[in-house]
RNA sequence: GGUCUUAUAGCUCAGUUGGUUCAGAGCAUCUGCCUUACAAGCAGAGGGUCCUAGGUUCGAAUCCUAGUGAGACCA
């Protein structure tokens, strides 16, 4: 059969990971086998695959099969996630290019098409994992909205409401005062514009009790009224909400307020200084209003500093009854005027132009977003806090890197209320039905699974006893969606619904997470922390924090720059496997990778490699009846011991997930070793045939290095351990055993690097020297250190003729020689040898060898390092001495002779 | 502003407990090769102020301090 000289990964990818499907290969049951379980990070039902996932599973395929491979009972939870905000937003825009507004849809009719989309788009990406070779258990896949993670979902929100984990509060949010609704982060669109910064006077409480430092940088304000701070706003019609100034502690202009009072101009209230951090000293005066309700900012420090909130603007941005003055007029009408009437009050100190960045609604693009505060369910989290800290700061859960352990610590001690509510539809409505209540009354609401059982809680409260469903009105607003993300791991085995049930018991807890380190907290933590909470045990044993996909250049991915790669185009072009390695050559753990498509063209050109050593073997013909040359013999020794030793190698770096680096490992083991050295060694003359026992063996090799790839390179290791040999229908790669790390010979590793020494020494002799290979040489050897056992190696690569010890009176005639180690080769070569070069070269090395010896004797003579160092490392210093010496007399010598 | 990470070859990165597996890998570059599995290849070669300045030590890429540059997260 004659093969193409390249490999052609399209011919075979499609048809392997049928045969796997078909056969089941990725599915798993509980067992008595040792599980290992992979819980896929799901990927957004908007998304199209990018490289961010093509590596983040790449990762999580390579552990999946390795495990497999080891005996494992793998299995990996393929799912996706409905990703509210996203999700609805493109909904939302898809039913605006056909005319259609949300406000015109109920909530069901909007739910509808929601779900119209995803069954659409939801699986795509799925899909397309399935290209890259993705080895999920897809009879398992889900999804965060579905039946029994929606179920768990709401069940976690009413436990945890019951245990009086869960609240109402309040919150800065983005407010559309023309649609008259909240908006996400995502729906502000921030515009560059030219505004006024208005410096506002703010007297002094008590002036007569003003003490100035009198230190260097003070800024002093004072006028015929007495002292006053001067506060810069680009929103002076706030200040009816102003409930303190702030200024930073460490700034020099502004020491003398420190502990005084000032009033707010026209309003006349009187506020605290406040000393905080935050304020920009640079800005403006250092002096800042502080508006709590009406700044996010400013509401962060009014709850550190424990300050009043006043409200000034209605909902649709008109002045407020408690702001007490301009009421019922704009926003931006009362900016005008207020500045006349400061400035009529000579309260205005001055007026600048100012350009600053305000966000508007994505939705009424005329309209300023006024933040402001509602009331939200928060989640607690101290509790969570105290449960998820301890067993990652005490290693018993593993971050790779480790150093996400500190940023982890960080968080968690100094952890925030999760605000668990989005004024959105897509999602999981929150399960709180409101009470009807009187005007201005405080609300009432119950929580519970189904309406029956808010009805039943709502008549226990009293003067509610005779309350009916249809007065009950349910929370418009749904969870956030790290609110079902971070049951994963749980749901995903039904154990919310069905506690300790088979797989939970089994499965849980996961082996390791895969995921990027953009999400520590949104996600890994609360899967820890709920973890903890309803199974008493880590959801995961190791997290791998991949890095960031980013061009080769540095830059972030994105649609906008254009500079992301198409990865199904990839593949089409280098192959699955190739593509797989590409990203994994670069990716050490944590750190980004500066993704480049020449990775993946290493990637194709590695599958080719492989693609072309199997060519070679299997043209070899066999002949029972010759008998193995020597150097096959000794070959086959070696690459055992050389597999053992890459084996231990390759273990040792999943140990530590270095990935990059195992793989590293095993294509030079394929590349360097196997091609470029053992084939060469075992390859029989052209068109001759092979002995069978260095066939088998070299059969058996190809196998075993085939199964180390296959984790990598899952279609091109089954392509080719197919054609190894004939096997039974469920006879796959993909479920065979990785061979165990065996012992292995360290002096036969340490011998045959001396002899490829001396292959590659007489190889650049040949090609210095312009000689060609077919030509044979002699070869004298001379050294204690020689070992003779890969002389029919040697004869066979470098093409020698005889190999014998050095005579004492030396060689006859003209020749070249070379050090290995303190062993010195030498090759006789009538005519071929300039004679004062080599004497040149000789006495430069010698040159070296004495410097060194120098800086050996100065550590050795240096009595404070004989008797401070380790032993073993003046023991080394000794060899080190002894070998130059040698090595020198060896060369003196040499020239000696020569001369 | 706070916290953390990081700086090693042209690029991307290893370098574990301070000491010849300490200056290393892959890629890229350069020089020969259409050698019989592979030019997507083979055989070689060059390439570094280990960010800077101090300190600890017999000994520092490695530990400490400061500075500079880069990045991330939080606010």
């Amino acid at each position: 059969m004659e093969l193409a000289s390249k490999y052609n990964p399209a011919d075979v990818e499609q048809k392997w990971y049928q045969y796997w499907m078909e056969n089941g290969f990725f599915s798993s049951k509980p067992d008595g086998r040792e599980p290992y379980t992979i819980v896929i990070p799901p990927p957004n039902v908007t998304g199209v695959l990018h490289m961010g996932h093509m590596l983040n599973n790449t990762i999580q395929d390579i552990l999946v099969r390795r495990a497999r491979m080891m005996g494992k009972n793998a299995l990996w939870v393929p799912g996706t996630d409905h990703a509210s905000i996203a999700t609805e937003a493109k909904v939302v825009n898809k039913l605006a290019s056909e005319g259609i507004k949300k406000k015109d849809l109920t909530r069901e009719q909007f739910l509808e098409h929601a779900w119209d989309w995803t069954r659409k788009h939801g699986g795509i990406i799925l899909e397309q994992l399935k290209k890259l070779g993705a080895s999920c258990d897809w009879n398992r896949t889900a999804f965060t909205m579905d039946e029994k993670r929606s179920e768990s979902v709401l069940k976690v929100f009413v436990d945890l409401y019951d245990k009086g984990l869960i609240y109402r509060g309040l919150r800065m949010v983005n407010w559309d005062p023309k649609a008259q609704t909240v908006l996400s982060t995502e729906e502000v669109i921030y515009r560059e514009e030219k505004s006024k910064l208005f410096y506002l006077k703010y007297y002094v409480q008590d002036s007569a009790a003003v003490k100035p430092t009198g230190e260097e940088g003070e800024v002093l304000h004072k006028d015929e009224k007495g002292y006053y701070a001067v506060v810069a706003t680009t929103r002076p019609e706030t200040i009816m909400g102003d409930t303190a100034m702030c200024i930073n502690p460490k700034d020099p202009k502004n020491q003398w307020l420190k502990g005084h009072k000032v009033i707010v101009p026209l309003v006349n209230r009187v506020i605290p200084v406040i000393e905080d951090r935050y304020v920009d000293v640079e800005f403006g005066t250092g002096c800042l209003k502080v508006t709590p309700a009406h700044d996010v900012n400013d509401y962060a420090l009014g709850k550190t500093h424990n300050l009043e909130t006043i409200d000034i603007f209605n909902p649709d941005a008109t002045i407020s009854e408690a702001a007490g003055m301009y009421v019922g007029q704009d926003r931006f009408a009362v900016r005008k005027q207020i500045a006349i009437d400061l400035d009529k009050a000579g309260l205005l100190e001055k007026v600048e132009d100012y350009d600053n960045k305000v966000g508007y609604s994505e939705r009424n693009q005329d309209t300023a977003v006024e933040p402001r505060l509602c009331k939200q369910w928060f989640l607690s989290m101290q509790h969570f806090a105290d449960i998820a800290l301890p067993p990652v700061v005490n290693g018993e859960l593993k971050f790779y890197p480790s150093k996400y352990v500190t940023t982890y610590k960080n968080w968690l001690e100094n952890i925030q209320d999760w605000c668990i509510s989005r004024q959105l539809w897509w999602g999981h409505r929150i399960p709180a039905y409101f009470l009807p209540t009187a005007e201005g009354e405080e609300e009432k609401f119950v929580v519970a699974l189904t309406v029956e059982d808010a009805l039943a809680k709502a008549k226990k409260i009293a003067g509610y006893e005779n309350i009916t469903a249809d007065q009950l009105v349910r929370d418009e607003d749904a969870l956030d969606t790290w609110f079902s993300s971070w049951l994963w791991p749980i749901s995903l085995f039904d154990g919310i619904n069905n506690p300790g049930n088979e797989e939970i018991k089994y499965y849980y807890p996961t082996s390791d997470l895969v995921t990027g380190p953009d999400i520590i907290f949104f996600w890994v933590a609360r899967m820890i922390m709920a973890g903890y909470e309803y199974e008493g045990k880590m959801p995961f044993k190791n997290v791998y924090f991949t890095g960031i996909v980013r061009d080769k250049i540095g830059r972030k991915m994105s649609k906008s720059l254009g500079n992301s790669p198409d990865p199904l185009g990839l593949i089409d072009k280098f192959g699955a496997d190739g593509v797989r390695m590409g990203m994994m050559l670069s990716a050490p753990a944590g750190n980004d990778i500066l993704f480049d498509e020449a990775l993946c063209e290493q990637g194709r050109n590695f599958n080719n490699k492989i693609w072309n050593a199997f060519r070679l073997v299997q043209g070899w013909s066999v002949d029972a009846s010759i008998e193995q040359p020597e150097s096959a013999k000794m070959a086959i020794k070696w690459f055992g011991h050389k597999l053992n030793q890459t084996i231990a190698e390759v273990n040792d770096h999943f140990e530590k997930y270095r990935i990059s680096d195992a793989l590293m490992t095993v294509y030079k083991l394929f590349w360097d070793e196997f091609s470029s050295w053992y084939l060469e060694m075992v390859k029989p003359a052209y068109q001759q045939p092979v002995d069978k026992v260095t066939l088998d063996a070299t059969l058996s090799y190809f196998e075993t290095l085939l199964k180390l790839l296959h984790p990598f390179m899952p279609f091109i290791t089954e392509e080719l351990y197919q054609a190894l040999k004939t096997r039974d229908a469920k006879d796959s790669i993909m479920v065979s055993q990785l061979p165990k790390a065996e012992d292995y010979c360290e002096k036969c590793l340490k011998r045959m690097e001396q002899t490829k020494e001396i292959i590659a020494g007489v190889r650049n002799i040949r090609a210095e020297k312009g000689i060609s290979p077919r030509e044979a040489f002699t070869l004298y050897y001379k050294g204690e250190e020689f070992n003779s056992k890969n002389n029919s190696i040697i004869e066979k690569l470098a093409n020698i003729e005889s190999i014998s010890e050095t005579p004492a009176a030396g060689v006859d005639g003209a020749s070249q020689t070379f050090m290995v180690g303190t062993v010195e080769i030498t090759i006789p070569l009538a005519g071929n040898v300039n004679v004062e070069e080599e004497i040149k070269k000789m006495e430069e090395e010698i040159k070296y060898l004495e410097g060194f010896l120098v800086s050996v004797n100065k550590k050795l003579s240096n009595e404070k390092f004989v008797a401070n160092a380790k032993p073993e490392v003046v023991a080394n210093e000794r060899k080190k001495q002894a070998d130059a010496e040698s090595k020198i007399a060896a060369l003196k010598a040499n020239i000696a002779k020569m001369k």
